[in-house]
DNA sequence: CAGGATCCTGAGGGATACTG
DNA sequence: CAGTATCCCTCAGGATCCTG
């Protein structure tokens, strides 16, 4: 395990930004979610509800549904202390951090080609 | 438009060999099928019957929902020769075929780490 | 051959409320 | 705080039949 310092809070609108492809996209990980998820942990561990707030505050049942997955996958682990408030947190595994790679692929491509799709779209309206 | 050989036929197993990630692949490109399609056309321009063979005989309504949305975006072009019986090529964009590179890096990802995601899971079963 | 028209289902995803 | 437990609802995707 990395000895990593505590990670800078995620912004909210992490991905809500212009340079973001977000929705469009045209590539999705796994299910819906999997994607941003992986993006909000390369920088370290986080916290359950620390990660609801860039993901528009997806519902509990669901954000539980995608990390449970992911565990199960061997992308992350889950770790829980027994604290009073309950403490958990989800962190990458070097399997998750291998799928950066083929993400990263992907967002380059939304940043280079997204708006010839725009284009594209409009043209065939037009017609 | 480049001067390109018939490509060789579609082979009917295409996504159904054991070096293939098929399902299991945890990326999907836009819906469920234009990953495929995209690695179908990659040599040179398939008929739509053509490209149901290795879809597993693909129902027309979904194929054809598939390639308009493929055509929509910009990603294939469709031609229709005045001919009978009738027939249509579709064929790759530059701007489709730029996406050969990450769907490229997902399938590495996937003939690199995909064993490792079917161990985690049994070790998950396990505990 | 290349689809269009219809009908249908199931599973992913969301809202809300409650709990240790 | 970190989830469970229910209920609900859309809609991608499939089955089937028909046509220029």
């Amino acid at each position: 395990m990395i000895d990593r310092p505590t990670p800078a809070p995620l912004p909210a609108d992490l991905f809500d930004r212009p340079d973001c492809a977000g929705a469009a996209v045209p590539f999705r990980v796994g299910d819906k979610w999997t994607g941003v998820v992986l993006r909000c942990l390369e920088d370290g561990p986080r916290r359950f509800t620390e990660l609801r707030v860039p993901l528009h505050w997806i519902t509990p049942k669901v954000l539980t549904e995608t990390l449970r997955a992911m565990e199960r996958d061997g992308f992350l682990t889950r770790t829980a202390y027994d604290e009073n408030p309950p403490r958990v947190e989800y962190e990458l595994t070097g399997l998750g951090r291998s799928l950066l790679a083929p993400l990263d692929a992907t967002c380059e491509w939304s940043r280079t080609h997204l708006h010839e799709v725009a284009v594209a779209r409009e043209q065939y309206l037009a017609k």
